[in-house]
DNA sequence: CGACCCCTTGATTAGCCTCAACAACCGTGG
DNA sequence: CCACGGTTGTTGAGGCTAATCAAGGGGTCG
């Protein structure tokens, strides 16, 4: 059921706007190759990275309660992207009630790493809020790829960590280059690699939420 | 259906935790009358109020993906919350399907709102998220209580308001007496009423997400 | 080769925090 | 009834974190 939402796929390049803010969006999207980040501007000329949307992630949930995206969704990398529209949910929704079931404990999954960034940027040092992005990618890059993975290519500019976190660049800069000092990760260019996971951890004040617990599902209708 | 879900009710007097962060939670609750907050507790010793929870809510959703609770939540006012367990929801995904689809769309909303909160945090002054914590107050109050009510009762210490908006209570005092120097709000104890809603919201950069769609939803069973 | 983007670094500034003291209010118990 | 401690709100002074401003370097793409 799931490869059948999968039939559709769409090719995007860096850059690219797959949903706009303020703007109609029926369709939501399984993410399937490359990265991609949910956004808001404010009128203050400032934006807002609201989350990394990885491969397996869908984006464009918000369909599901406003008929105008409350978020921009753009590409940071080429992607491959499958898109669907909402009415193809909504049968999901009706026929296999144990995936559905399952997505909405994926949405409230993400709610709650929402929430950590929340608390992250509300309260805690420049320093902490970088290490705490740190975590959360190589968290989520670990499922993707595999639990040794502890190097990883990341596509995002100072400016844009800066726009996840809450800071400017020129602080992020500072604050990489701090890490990479203390021994508590390397980088060179856009690769980092993670050296010493538990005091990053620590630092962030991390909780790791990718393991959701499925044991109150549904069953399976058939 | 839902009336079924509010059979038990829990009455909880002020400062009454619910649900305690890192705790197994495997019920869920809706709130019928009073205040609660959602929040957690960092290792620096600070907290972060992730939402305020008004009648009408759905709290401890967190269970759906978590056997252990990520957030705390307490009662700011004497409350009744009506409790079920998580596998009554899982009948209600397989039996309702589209009373199902409803609850996952509030979902969604509410994860919009925690966003809205985080471009507030991260990327607005002081005075700006104050500004918009009010406005979501306002605006979901008047959900409850009428479109008319400009004035309320809001049962926050200003501790409380700077631990949702990553303020200190210090700061967040001097930001609520420029508001009322300023003729936007009004406030006499905790009662603070609405004067200037447009500039407000204009501060803020606030958008209502309390109005949701639902005309993908798939249809009702019988 | 030049334009542009991104990274890097230094100097200065501003916004918010910290610390501190006191007033107002509340519920409690004498 | 008042005395009391505890919590919350208020205000001032000073300090620190991160923003701002500015300049230059390196890489890439046309």
């Amino acid at each position: 059921m799931l490869d059948r939402l999968e039939a559709q796929q769409r090719h995007c390049r860096r850059d690219a706007v797959v949903i706009s803010e303020g703007e109609p969006a029926r369709e939501l999207y399984i993410v399937q190759k490359g990265w991609l980040q949910s956004s808001v501007l404010l009128g203050n000329g400032g934006r807002q990275i609201m989350r990394i949307n990885l491969p397996g992630d869908i984006v464009g949930l918000s369909a599901l309660a406003f008929d105008d995206s409350p978020e921009t969704v753009t590409t940071l990398t080429d992607a491959t992207i499958c898109p669907f529209d909402r009415e193809r949910l909504a049968l999901l929704f009706s026929e296999h009630p144990r995936l559905m079931a399952l997505v909405f404990a994926l949405n409230v999954a993400e709610r709650s790493q929402l929430a950590d960034r929340l608390a992250s940027i509300g309260r805690t040092s420049a320093r902490a809020r970088v290490a705490s992005l740190m975590c959360e990618i190589f968290s989520r890059l670990r499922l993707v790829n595999g639990p040794t993975s502890d190097v990883a290519h990341i596509p995002l500019t100072q400016e844009e960590i800066g726009d996840a976190t809450g800071l400017t660049a020129v602080h992020v800069n500072r604050m990489i280059r701090n890490l990479v000092e203390d021994g508590i990760i390397d980088r060179s260019g856009n690769s980092f690699r993670l050296l010493d996971r538990k005091r990053l951890e620590g630092e962030a004040n991390f909780t790791d939420r990718s393991k959701i617990g499925t044991s109150w599902l549904p069953p399976a209708r058939n």
